[in-house]
DNA sequence: TAAAATGTTGGGTA
DNA sequence: ATACCCAACATTTT
């Protein structure tokens, strides 16, 4: 489910608390650890994971592209949520609920509960997290991050802007959503080629990732069906989800095609691309 | 009923 | 090595 902006979300209010996700729970101790669904552990099986985790305070909470962060007094945690992850605090005395798979007992009697429906979420522990962030591009919001820095990555590619920017070894945070935010923001087609970008154009570019993900954090991300509730992002996609709607630019109908096996929404007049703007 | 859903990975091919 | 396609993972909803 969630994309940069929600990840963020959730590890602050993870850590500084809030009504919707629970009190925080930087200086808590893990204490014991349900597991009803072990495949969400990414490497090792229940009794090792819980032998190394049990009695490790969690001394913060972060972010790295989708991965949450938890620093604990020795290890380091990372929790996936994938497509329909959610993490939650709770008092252990309320009733888990179905999907909530993996459980983190706290020292003050509370939970933290990883509920997914789907089952695609993965959780790390390791005692360096570059062990799994390792490969992820660099951050979009990072000061370091220059338009620069990313004209010279595309440069070095020669693939079509979106699969691109969904690779997570390229650029850390984007998914399906904010992708087509973003292109749609930069005026760029989807099947542009990385290489192929003016200096204007990546500027564009680097530009509206880094827009869309400000607006996507300011707005708390974005609620989408039944999963991941709180955010109101969702009502300010300009392409995402607006099949047949109008731009909100120039009010062309969005259009809505596969691409990477991904759906994909875009503006055919102010994202033309060179060589094929005659289509309709 | 079939299709689609905010994500990633592994396999095969060129 | 890079690019591209597909299947798989598991479940719910339209």
């Amino acid at each position: 489910m969630p994309e940069l902006p929600e990840v963020e979300t959730i590890a602050r209010e993870l850590r500084e608390g809030s009504g919707r996700r629970g009190p925080t729970v930087v200086g808590q101790t893990i204490t014991a650890v349900t597991l009803r669904w072990p495949r969400h552990l990414a490497d090792g099986g229940p009794r090792a994971f819980r032998r190394r985790i049990v009695g490790q305070s969690i001394r913060g909470v972060g972010r790295r592209g989708k991965y949450i962060v938890f620093d604990l007094s020795r290890d380091t945690l990372l929790i996936h949520l994938r497509m329909s992850g959610e993490l939650r605090v709770a008092s252990a005395t309320e009733p888990r609920s179905p999907h909530d798979h993996t459980c983190f007992c706290l020292g003050n009697g509370s939970e933290m509960r990883f509920n997914d429906t789907r089952k695609f979420g993965r959780v790390h522990l390791v005692a360096d997290p570059e062990e799994v962030t390792g490969p992820l591009g660099p951050e979009p919001l990072a000061p370091d991050f220059t338009a620069r820095k990313l004209g010279g990555m595309l440069a070095a590619r020669k693939r079509a802007l979106k699969p691109l920017l969904l690779d997570q070894t390229f650029l850390a945070g984007l998914g399906n959503i904010y992708t087509d935010e973003a292109l749609h923001r930069a005026r760029l087609h989807p099947l542009r080629r990385s290489d192929s970008l003016t200096p204007a154009e990546v500027s564009r570019l680097y530009r509206g990732i880094r827009a869309a993900f400000r607006r996507g954090i300011q707005l708390n991300g974005a609620s989408l069906d039944w999963v991941y509730q709180g955010g109101g992002m969702q009502n300010e996609f300009r392409v995402y989800g607006r099949e047949k709607k109008p731009c909100p630019r120039c009010r062309t109908l969005i259009q809505k095609i596969t691409l990477g096996q991904r759906s994909t929404h875009f503006c055919p007049q102010c994202q033309s691309l060179p060589g094929a703007k005659y289509e309709t």
